[in-house]
DNA sequence: CCACCCACTGAGAGCGCTCTCACCACCCGG
DNA sequence: CCGGGTGGTGAGAGCGCTCTCAGTGGGTGG
């Protein structure tokens, strides 16, 4: 492919000169062919094609000061965001959303504090074009190192420090946690349930919150002891399951933060001899493939389009910092996106 | 941080008017520092942290033709390799590894072969300094697009394709799969099983006939009845051990090729009235936590350095391409790490 | 038939950095 | 006291690309 005479990469001024047309005439076919004839433009790609050009990236980025890269900002904390399928499936989402707007990705793996100092220079050093992240826990610093850094950023999940709600807002791309929560607990009342428990998740979580939330606008009066706290995890949810039945045994119904913890639900009630859905009805949240077929009865849950809100937060970033640039128009510094019930025999 | 009187950030050339010296001097101490004088090279420092200064990336890329940039190719044909926590563990060494190189991680995600085009544009466009790959299975074009990308790349796993048995001989890191698993069935043998059936992986991943290989190494008369295939999951190790049973119901010990089938042979056993270890002793590979400590009685299984595999990689990536440049001894083409038998109760 | 316009092409100036030299003190031995 | 190091510094030439701006040719209206 290469010219074989030279060791290294054939450069548009070979192109040119093989054409024999001048560098920028090369550049304007490489870049789209915009206002070039068509024969030259031919005998341009001809050129290209038969010393195998390819554009030096660094030497565009040095000019465009585009570099055609975004960073994905995985925080570790604690526990395995990585291998969590929610994650994989957002990541795809906007993998392929960046792949459609022809940017690559570039994964920062941040495992504890310390590394804060290198991602902010890292960021700060205008590599990327801007930046995503998923809002973990509310006391979270990373998200104020990636706002320092002054790139621009996009969560994944509303963000539950305080600036969000205060300054000029911080972009994010979210479910209709809320919502959705409304939905899945209006539907068990529809079903006849009026001893309706919730296992939320972790205080610290908006996305626990906001679900808490949606179940409070329905059940503004409902005992607290219908209410218990799990850690979004298996465990966690029987262990939940297994302190409301002890406060409440009378409950016809639960929902449930988050699938998992409803999996660790069900296993729990079918331990204390209770019959799914006969006795209590269950309801879980965001239709995690993996769990909610695996269940027996499959599980009724709240579906939330995970790929889409990835693919939402690149869009986010780099449209509406291309929009902000044409027409001054503040873009949309948050989307929410719809979320669905889905029936399954667990209610 | 940065200079509020003009927008953009702030250059050498700032830096080195405010420190009163010349560029080549103030590139100098931003790369090292060495054969500078210390106070003038304090005042270059201080100038930089004033300036809030930050290298440009790209400038610096297009002379050294260095990108500090490598990339990691995740192949997702038909199976979640992302979610998997083999993989998370490996890419987290080469995280590791890389940020001790100074190098960012590109992930390039191939869904399908139409995308091997894009992915041999991006690997020639010399946008990353080499590319890691995962070998999938033995059919796949993935190895030979990165080569001919022409850029340095290692694999993880053994690759199976010809070439690699020809050829120059493409650098891979791999567990020594063959060593382990003749010391899980010399392990099994030395507890007086004297039946010892193997759960095999696929056909066309070389960690499944290698460990294969190992288990013939040990038992080369074995009857061809104490065989069976599964694909590296659960229920597949379940649906082999029910045909190990049929077949051979007197079988008094089990060596899966990975700890996932392993725990479906383990619930297969159990479902057929089998104690484990006492009438079938049950070895697996891997040694994959979330599995391993997860099953009763806990798993007795061959465990191999992911996390140091992943590292290998990037070691093997960076510094074998340095010292090739050197001296120009050819570096170590393959890495092979060892296995370590770890005894828990389930054999 | 001429001036003018428009569409296209080329020349050239950088983008911000590294790196090779040339240069300049200054110190040493002779 | 002078020639030849020697360690430190600066000047300048690119790296490969984009993009502005000037120039060139052919077509068209007056």
């Amino acid at each position: 492919m290469s010219d074989p005479t030279t060791g290294s990469r054939p450069t548009l001024e070979a192109v040119a000169e093989r054409a024999g047309v001048s560098r920028a005439t090369v550049s304007r076919v490489v870049n789209g062919g915009a206002g070039v004839r068509a024969p030259l433009a031919e005998k341009v790609r001809r050129a290209v094609r038969e010393l195998g050009y390819v554009p030096n990236h660094a030497a565009r980025t040095l000019v465009t000061r585009r570099n055609g890269a975004v960073a994905v900002i995985v925080a570790e904390p604690e526990f395995r965001i990585f291998s969590d399928p929610f994650f994989e499936q957002q990541i795809r989402g906007i993998s392929r959303e960046l792949t459609a707007h022809d940017s690559q990705l570039v994964l920062l793996w941040v495992e504890d504090r310390g590394e804060h100092e290198r991602i902010a220079r890292y960021l700060g050093g205008g590599h990327v074009d801007g930046a995503l992240a998923f809002s973990v826990h509310n006391d979270d610093a990373l998200p104020s190192v990636i706002r320092r850094a002054g790139v621009p950023a996009v969560f994944g999940g509303r963000p539950g420090w305080p600036e969000a709600v205060e300054g000029p807002g911080v972009p994010y791309v979210d479910c209709d946690n809320r919502g959705g929560a409304r939905e899945a607990v209006r539907y068990l009342r529809s079903l006849g349930r009026r001893r309706i428990a919730h296992v939320a998740g972790p205080a610290d979580l908006t996305a626990s919150t906001d679900r808490l939330d949606g179940y409070r606008d329905v059940l503004p009066e409902a005992d607290p002891g219908l209410l218990a706290h799990g850690d979004f995890t298996v465990a966690g949810g029987a262990r939940a399951m297994a302190e409301l039945l002890d406060r409440r045994p009378d409950l016809d119904a639960v929902f449930a933060a988050n699938d998992l913890m409803a999996s660790g639900a069900l296993g729990e009630l079918r331990a204390r001899g209770r019959r799914v859905p006969q006795d209590v009805a269950l309801v879980g949240f965001d239709d995690m493939a993996s769990v909610v077929e695996a269940t027996d009865p499959p599980l009724t849950t709240v579906r939330q389009d995970i790929e889409g809100m990835g693919r939402l937060m690149v869009r986010l970033l780099l449209d509406g910092a291309a929009g902000r640039d044409e027409c001054g128009a503040e873009p949309p510094r948050a989307v929410i996106t719809a979320t669905e019930l889905v029936r399954r025999a667990s209610a």
